[in-house]
DNA sequence: CTGAAAGCGCTTACAG
DNA sequence: CTGAAAGCGCTTACAG
């Protein structure tokens, strides 16, 4: 049914050998006419390579598999893109695995899945795994590499934004426009990064010897609803005159409760979001972001995953400016 | 270096043939206790099943192919996780591969690159692809649906929304307020989709008696700026009283751009936009939306996959509804 | 430049 | 319930 090389061979009355190095370009070890044969006979016999016959016998793949949290598609296309690019360019195939980022059970089944393929690397967006997937990455000894996260270990290849600089100069930014009472809203806690942007905004007050209240910071998981809902804590009243929002929604959600409120933004109340994608474009006010690389972020994982060599991986920072729009 | 079925046979004392069939759970075909012993050996040699091995010998592999769009993401993101959550179900991978709309190249290697692999499904969204490509499609045997797009041949199986009856039932919801003279912005001539947009608007006029003008019909991508384009043809005195974008990026933009012009939305200008994805909540006015049902295009196209015998698919429509919201 | 042969890691009739 | 053996489609030393 399918047509495989020992099918061309025997039309083309020549080995399967020869085949396999034509169809691989193989240069040198064929001459041009006996390749023009082959060519010329796979074309006819409608011939597909078989990918996982090559996988098994040279024991690696063209894959990248790439794991995503579910709930971060906003800016993990832009990283994606970046990763698609470079994949592109090399000939690599992209696999995109969605798992919530807190669903420990679809993070597995994404690792395992991604390990199980012996692709060539595997990133990871956005995502901290548990330890007992950490150590079941490492043991399977495939390069990987963390994308817009980052972790106080070295232990960790990532590629992120410094979010305790993201903190500390967003804030800076507003205490040199005048405000002096900046909330931080919809912010994890419990990541690495929200904690460093809560360092960041801290040290900032703190450098400028602007107290701070508990809460000014309020939590959440970066969405829309968690920047309305901060919003809403603050009330119509709040005697902030700025907040940050923690994602490009967040502010966007900040930015339309105020509103709601009564508010008018800037002049009320100054927003401020982190990321920095189309969305805060399109609303109105334009609002003034801390603009995040993320396609370089996907751009620099794949060429390091390109090394191969995981003792080279080092993590880095890739730069973020702010952008200042009309919110502010 | 990697352990493979055959290092546990050996620490197990027992046949290869056996470890495959505990291993892929061939229940009847072996005793608890060597299944039990087979289990842990291979836990404790940290053994990971070889995927291309078995794709090989099972001659399929459980491997969906997803080929996007690149530049539709803001709905593809609906129809990818309708997919991912069935396919997540049934233990199957998702390769996504992006696709510029209109860059033949890109397409062409990326449906080579899925049916090279053996994908057991092809599932292309919002891309029409080239002849050519659609004859290799075709050749390679493998099932494959069209999503979020539709053709006037019956050939193509494909699941997305009947694009005429969107074009009359948002011109008639228009009509219905009270309005006359509606524009359509941003959409592309070239493609069935937005012909069929336009055949249902203008029966829509015309079944309430309404003549209609060639420059009220605007061309474009879909894309955000080609709504402020759009709008900006109109101009800041436009006849128009309602305007139909014929996405919710496209819609933002013709939004923006009126309220640029000093026109207020809706009382100046109604607005309504095609998709229906978050976006058309989050700014202000929210806009009035065709709204789609794309997560379901995923879902039931990931469903058709299954079936596997092409001759069975049959293109459908998925539902859609207008979500009233205050830009009209 | 070309071919015969071994082998990648697994599954599955077939025989017991 | 278990094992020996063939074979999936390809690549690549090795020998010529």
């Amino acid at each position: 049914m399918t047509v495989t090389i020992k099918d061309i061979a025997e039309t083309a009355n020549v080995s399967i050998a020869t085949v396999s190095r034509v169809l691989a370009d193989k240069e040198g070890f064929y001459s041009e006419k006996t390749a023009t044969k082959v060519r010329q006979t796979a074309e006819k016999l409608g011939y597909r390579k078989n990918t996982a016959a090559v996988e098994l016998v040279t024991q690696r793949s063209q894959v990248i598999g790439v794991i995503v949290s579910a709930t971060k598609t906003n800016f993990a296309n832009d990283i994606i893109a970046g990763i698609q690019d470079e994949a592109f360019k090399h000939n690599l195939s992209v696999i995109i695995l969605y798992a919530g980022e807190s669903d420990v059970d679809q993070q597995h089944r994404a690792l395992q899945t991604v390990i199980e393929r012996s692709v060539m690397g595997i990133l990871i967006l956005a995502i901290r795994p548990a330890d007992a997937d950490i150590a079941m990455l490492r043991a399977a000894n495939i390069p990987h590499v963390f994308l817009s996260t980052s972790f106080d270990s070295q232990q960790l290849p990532f590629i992120g934004s410094d979010d305790f600089r993201i903190g500390y100069q967003a804030t800076d930014f507003l205490i040199k426009k005048g405000h002096k009472k900046i909330g931080i809203a919809a912010i994890d806690r419990h990541s690495y990064i929200g904690t460093q942007r809560i360092l960041g905004f801290q040290r900032a007050m703190a450098d400028h010897d602007l107290p701070t209240k508990p809460e000014w910071i309020q939590d959440g998981k970066f969405t829309y609803d968690d920047g309305v809902e901060a919003m809403t804590t603050y009330g119509a009243q709040t005697e902030l005159d700025a907040v940050i929002g923690t994602s490009d929604l967040a502010a966007i959600g900040v930015m339309n409760q105020a509103v709601a409120f009564g508010l008018s933004v800037p002049d009320d109340l100054a927003i401020m979001s982190i990321d920095g994608t189309q969305m805060v474009k399109i609303v109105r006010p334009q609002i003034t972001s801390v603009t995040q690389s993320f396609y370089k972020m996907g751009n620099r994982g794949m060429k390091m995953m390109l090394q191969r060599d995981m003792d080279k991986f080092e993590s880095q920072y890739t730069p973020f400016r702010i952008d200042e729009r009309d919110s502010t």
